[in-house]
DNA sequence: CCCCGGCTCTACAACGATGTAACATCGAGC
DNA sequence: GCTCGATGTTACATCGTTGTAGAGCCGGGG
């Protein structure tokens, strides 16, 4: 059985609270009590109860970071940021997976399962805009993703739309002018794919070229699959282009594959953007070219934003809606 | 401020032992008497506190699952399978990074932090056979991984030298005879790289074909980058070979690349296999044949023998050995 | 009519920690 | 010599829950 204050209290001839003091590092203490004490501890090898602990001062220590799926790349980077950061400020962090399921999303927020932690970082992405007001719980929250704005709680979030205009602006600044975009989802106003179709759609706007339906595919789920499903579709319809834009990596990676079995060149013949910076990105040959949504920005933020909301100890603060910075990553897979 | 007990008690007019026993589902209640609490529990919002609930029993419902890092796709999807099991048993999951640090990796064996779980899956990468005293610890640990054998708690881990040797015979069956190694380390005498050798041996010798360390390429990290630059130094090395074994999936990812940038063709002039069938490995073209080392079986059976010896409650069991099977999943990057 | 047993329900004491209030002890100051 | 304040330590209550022991009530059997 583990050593409790009681044990050590017994063992060095003094009373819990003394060793509580000792343990918290408290200040008047006589130094050869506090030896003593210190002594009993290392004897017994004494650990504090974090349940009684948790129970006397009600803060576990504990933050919950609720997601669709660690097997989605961008998911797991963002949850080994989430973990790192939330190290520095001394919290663990309890991951729970929802499968981007609705049901399971709402669940889990009302779930005494999650009661334990003192908070939450929240990424849906099957809830909906209509589904804000489940978000009023009695526990700080965070809320991630494009699937919820003006909710009850602080949102971090990108720039979808500007990073997405810069992305096309860049392709637009290698002259090309006939951009296929791969990944759009069909009757979305909300959500990654709506938001970053209407970046690409300003900028091409701005640059005064004429925005063309045949040269946008539509998928479901963003795997490397779809976006080479995407490609074959596009390259058999016959619509000419000079680059493409996916709206997430593996969508992007999946696209470059065909062009490249098709015996395209990249970038020469085609250039290729994606979304996200996922760790692979890098090591594709050509490397691709995409954008840094500021994914671990939005992890630290999001973990210092629920420690300030934990500091305040429930009183009330004005919700914040926070947006990170992104940036263009130029690799191999455009020209320049 | 949550509900408690006492709270719903009160305003059922009952004691809060009965309300506990209608929470807990206890039968010798009075259906009366339960619809009152149970109005009242409705009513008030109550959510049992488990930092409570936990320091009474001694159980927290929580375990730790400690791993290098998220982002390396295998401890993601392995992370992934061992959060869907845990669900399945009622218990949530702390995920802790070590970075593969040994010092690291140690720390959490006996941090207080850990101390509100009830058990931990430890997947060390540092940590080498002579840490092994380190695992013993008063709370159960189910250790996964390649790094020690025969270690005081339970173990659960592939069969690296049989899948190997299979991943080689399924190449040598294809009429392959010069087989290149991406990913070896030296010096290793325990770890996957070593047992992943090792099975690669046996199946060369058992088929009479000699062993070339020319055909053996050393490296460090298990990335992509490094498999294609292994495959570029087996390359201009001059070494013939007609397939290649790499002994994860990124590695072979990698050294695909490169193949397919020199104008060889997969599976006809170089056959390519890996280890760990991650998930982009069927999106490739071509999808990389490899082997399912039993990721999931591993998560799932650490999952369940830790339930088992929380079950145990402290009581003594003999340690257990466990070895998942494997499965080799013949895709288009080899013939046949 | 009384006792026994089963069913409901309650009172109380834990689990291990910490905040509060208060109690010794000591030296300094008047 | 007595008070005062600072210092060092303690007793006690408390956080919310559950296990234990037992109390009250009812009906059935002797």
């Amino acid at each position: 059985m583990a050593a409790t204050l009681h044990d050590v209290a017994k063992q060095a001839g003094v009373s819990i609270k003394t060793v509580s003091n000792v343990v918290n590092g408290y200040t008047n203490i006589r130094p050869e009590t506090r030896a003593r004490v210190q002594e009993a501890i290392d004897d017994l090898g004494y650990q504090p109860n974090l349940s009684a602990r948790s129970l006397r001062s009600g803060k576990s220590g504990v933050i919950g970071l609720v997601l669709p799926e660690l097997s989605l790349s961008y998911f797991a980077e963002l949850a080994d940021a989430v973990i790192a950061r939330a190290a520095t400020h001394g919290l663990v962090v309890l991951v729970e997976q929802t499968g981007a399921d609705r049901e399971r999303e709402i669940a889990v927020l009302s779930s005494p399962r999650m009661r334990l932690t003192d908070g939450l970082i929240f990424s849906p992405l099957g809830m909906g805009q209509e589904d804000a007001g489940f978000l009023e719980v009695d526990y700080p929250v965070i809320l991630l993703g494009e699937r919820i704005f003006g909710g009850p709680t602080d949102h971090v979030t990108m720039r979808n739309v500007e990073a997405a205009r810069a992305a096309t602006e860049l392709l637009l600044a290698a002259g090309r002018r006939r951009i296929a975009v791969v990944g759009a989802h069909r009757d979305e106003t909300l959500g990654s794919a709506a938001l970053r179709l209407e970046g690409y759609r300003q900028a091409l706007e701005a640059a005064g070229v004429d925005y063309d339906p045949a040269l946008v595919s539509f998928t479901t789920l963003w795997h490397r699959a779809n976006g080479a499903a995407s490609m074959r579709a596009l390259l058999e319809s016959g619509v000419g282009f000079d680059a493409v834009f996916g709206l997430n990596d593996a969508l992007a990676l999946g696209a470059m594959r065909v062009l490249q079995e098709k015996g395209l060149r990249i970038p020469s013949d085609v250039a290729v953007i994606g979304f996200d910076d996922i760790d692979e990105a890098q090591y594709m040959v050509p490397s691709l070219t995409t954008v840094d949504p500021g994914r671990t920005a939005i992890a630290e933020t999001a973990v210092d934003l629920l420690v300030e909301r934990l500091a305040l100890g429930g009183r009330e603060a004005p919700r914040r809606e926070i947006l990170v910075d992104f940036d263009v990553i130029a690799r191999e897979s455009t020209p320049g």
